[in-house]
DNA sequence: GAAAGAAGTGAACCATCATTCATAGTTTCC
DNA sequence: GGAAACTATGAATGATGGTTCACTTCTTTC
């Protein structure tokens, strides 16, 4: 009598909310947040609008779970690169140079993560990210001034300079059109060093 | 017979479309762009909604024109300030410490022009705005490289990475509470100098 | 296979605002 | 003073797009 989800059943939920994420991901990658709509996501992800209903409560909620499940990969990722071999000063240009080719990678959705406009709770979400690049940022400093490799200065400060300064260069259109990845990429990384401090070529080749 | 507005009648209405636009500045340094409902702007300034309309063809055209107002001031500042005397290296100083200030002395307008999320037509006046910054840092790095006060750089990456980094430390609500904001302004101006490459301490004192 | 419980559908609903417009009020000029 | 030209008003209009819900379709269980 009592009606209870075979575990395929709760496989194929998952696994439709999922699809739902990924389309929408699609979605706001090619057309921005304001572009994705309800319906067109539910048709990206080829189901009604009231569809979307099910798995979400609202439409905020969904653009929530789009916006952490992408950023959250990216920090996971900075994270690592970070926390990796090397010194301070070589995983901060490492750190660096992997976030930003990730980013020149995949431009469009790098855009709607990093600064295209959005509703308030994937603003109000953003800037709690912010806040994690920030800290993963301001730790590689601390390290690096204790070991003497950076000059003293207020750690998070630069972090967030850091953040700010990454953000604007990859999202910018920068002069001449596809000024080539490549510099932006290496002047990019150069930038950073110096934001910090670095003594000149420290980094790893 | 035919009906000529007086000097009087034109200065009246000029005066008025002023009002309007200051008042539309004020809401929206208050409650954000999404705040500043035609409603609440007219409200503001006194007047009913549909009177907007005589001053403004669309809510965006007034929008645009709050913003472009606000900013413009800035850059003008900027631009007077990264032209004035001393070395490249100063003045850039300068300019930073200048801005930053100005921006902190009415962060909610700060906040508004610079990040808040806005529509679109703002959105794309910011793009033209932040061009303008770009340049005009842009500019006294090159002179600065020219000088030989800084290292050999791609200044448009730089004088973008130093507008993204003075936006997100201005705006990111830092650290502590209330981290003083003398504090900032010189962590910044440093990080601005360290970020350009000068040599340590070769700014104004 | 049939009843019960869920999930899926999409057209209708509704809230929000920008915009319009019929009307009222002002200013100009003879 | 009064006709003509214009400005101000604010309630009505309309467009957009998220959300609901009565109904259909699919799953489970016996």
């Amino acid at each position: 009598m009592a009606y209870r989800k075979t575990p395929a059943e709760i496989q194929r939920l998952e696994s439709a909310r999922e699809h739902l994420v990924t389309r929408a991901t699609d979605v706001v990658a090619e057309v921005g947040w304001s572009g994705a709509s309800v319906t067109a996501v539910a048709d990206a992800a080829g189901i009604a609008a009231g569809s979307v209903y099910q798995h979400f409560a609202s439409k905020a909620a969904l653009a929530v779970e789009v916006f952490r499940r992408a950023t959250g990969h990216e920090v996971d990722v900075l994270e690592s690169v970070l926390n990796g071999s090397g010194t301070p000063v070589e995983r901060l240009a490492d750190g660096v140079r992997v976030f930003a080719r990730r980013a020149l990678e995949s431009r469009g959705l790098a855009y709607a993560l990093l600064a295209a406009p959005a509703d308030a709770a994937v603003g109000a979400e953003r800037l709690v990210f912010r806040r994690r690049y920030r800290a993963l940022f301001a730790e590689v400093i601390r390290e690096g001034m204790a070991q003497g490799l950076l000059p003293p200065q207020n750690g998070e400060v630069t972090a967030a300079a850091l953040t700010g300064a990454i953000g604007e260069v990859l999202v910018a259109p920068l002069g001449s059109p596809e000024d080539d990845d490549q510099d932006i990429l290496a002047e990019l990384t150069a930038m950073a060093l110096r934001c910090a401090g670095a003594a000149p070529s420290s980094a790893r080749p």
